[in-house]
DNA sequence: CTTGAATTTGACTAACTAGTCAACTATAGT
DNA sequence: ACTATAGTTGACTAGTTAGTCAAATTCAAG
């Protein structure tokens, strides 16, 4: 009953883009209205608050985004190494793309407002911490399996993961901060020497082609 | 002739720990003031906008604060690889004193800013670029030096050096958003992997004492 | 002790901020 | 066609924001 809309779904979209950009502070809720199409009557139909909108985006845009990203690369049957390459490959494509797209280069949306701190809501930096935990998860799983299979012979595997965890996130951060992909250039290499992979296994791709 | 103030110096300094604490946006001119003891007429007496302040409050934390640190750790004299060993570990109890003494870890201060991208000045941001790339020449240089003194045996010391920078910017900023000093913790075993040190110049520490 | 430049003050503005609300409109289901 | 319901609107508030300014105060130097 009543009419339909898809107001709400501009608004979070919108949301994402001028926070991924510009970060949660520095965007206010007129700006969002404007770049969605919607009054502000409307957004406080849809959402209670700034916060609510923020953190409502987030989980939209795992779900929508990063999570499909994530999975099409850590896909059951891959051999472990490889859904690193595979995800490192596809985090550098997808940079660029959007540099194409919207002029600067932004890094992971999630790990920007993660860092703010105080000064943005508890409950819009939890849900960014979440998605951040969800995503590390990949790591951990695919740097376990590779030691289990034995292509990998780094002895405390949890520091090693750690590592291999901050350098993909530190790369990405510097990435946006220098407007380059430059830092996300041969990652994979890196880690590879992290995770002492053994020689058979240091190029997957080419192997099971 | 007049009369004399340390008002700016105390502006600065409350710009540089609320700036860090809650990010750029967050803080606002009445409370810098505030927290400086100093009313607002005098803050525009100083400086001529919160930008203004805020890039001056970075350069000045660099020379006070960032460089004396770093240039004890990466002194003349000292061999490459304790130099990274000794500022790991002083970044690591430093990031512990001030979590033990303003409640939370904050990580890089620099970083931190400039990774907040569009929705600050452009010149807070360029302030913040410029020390983060002043600390990026310690770890070339302590690199390169370890390179040439045949200490590491990674042949690509341009990329390895880059995952260094960005597995201790990555870590610094994963601490802040956990809060917690873990992250921290080990960066040099990891470090020493990525750029194949040999076994002999693993501890340089312990060797030299 | 006088001078005058440096510093301090608090009241001011104009623009912006998040959030409210009651009236209005369109439409899906009956 | 009716009508309940979901969606829309624009004008509104109350608080906050960065930045201004003219007058008052202090004190180093002559």
């Amino acid at each position: 009953m009543g009419r339909v809309s898809d107001a709400r779904e501009r608004l979070l979209k919108a949301a994402n883009e001028l926070t991924w950009k510009q970060g949660y502070n520095a965007v206010t809720v007129d700006a969002i209205c404007d770049a969605a199409g919607v009054k502000k009557g409307s957004f406080y139909h849809y959402f209670e608050s700034k916060a609510d909108l923020t953190k409502e985006a987030l989980e939209a845009w795992w779900q929508a985004n990063s999570r499909p990203i994530i999975e099409s690369s850590f896909a059951e049957g891959v051999p472990p190494l490889e859904r690193l390459q595979r995800y490192f490959d596809s985090m550098y494509r997808r940079q660029l793309e959007i540099k194409r797209e919207g002029g600067t280069l932004l890094g992971c949306a999630f790990f920007r407002l993660a860092i703010e701190g105080e000064g943005v809501e508890p409950e819009v930096r939890e849900a960014a911490q979440r998605a951040l935990s969800r995503k590390r998860k990949y790591f951990v799983q695919a740097i376990d399996d590779a030691k289990r299979e034995g292509l990998i012979k780094v002895d405390d595997v949890e520091a090693a993961t750690q590592a291999v965890y901050s350098l993909f996130e530190g790369a990405m951060a510097r990435a946006r901060i220098q407007d380059s992909p430059e830092p996300l250039k041969g990652i994979y290499e890196q880690v590879l020497r992290l995770l002492e992979a053994v020689p058979e296994a240091r190029d997957p791709v080419r192997r099971t082609a």
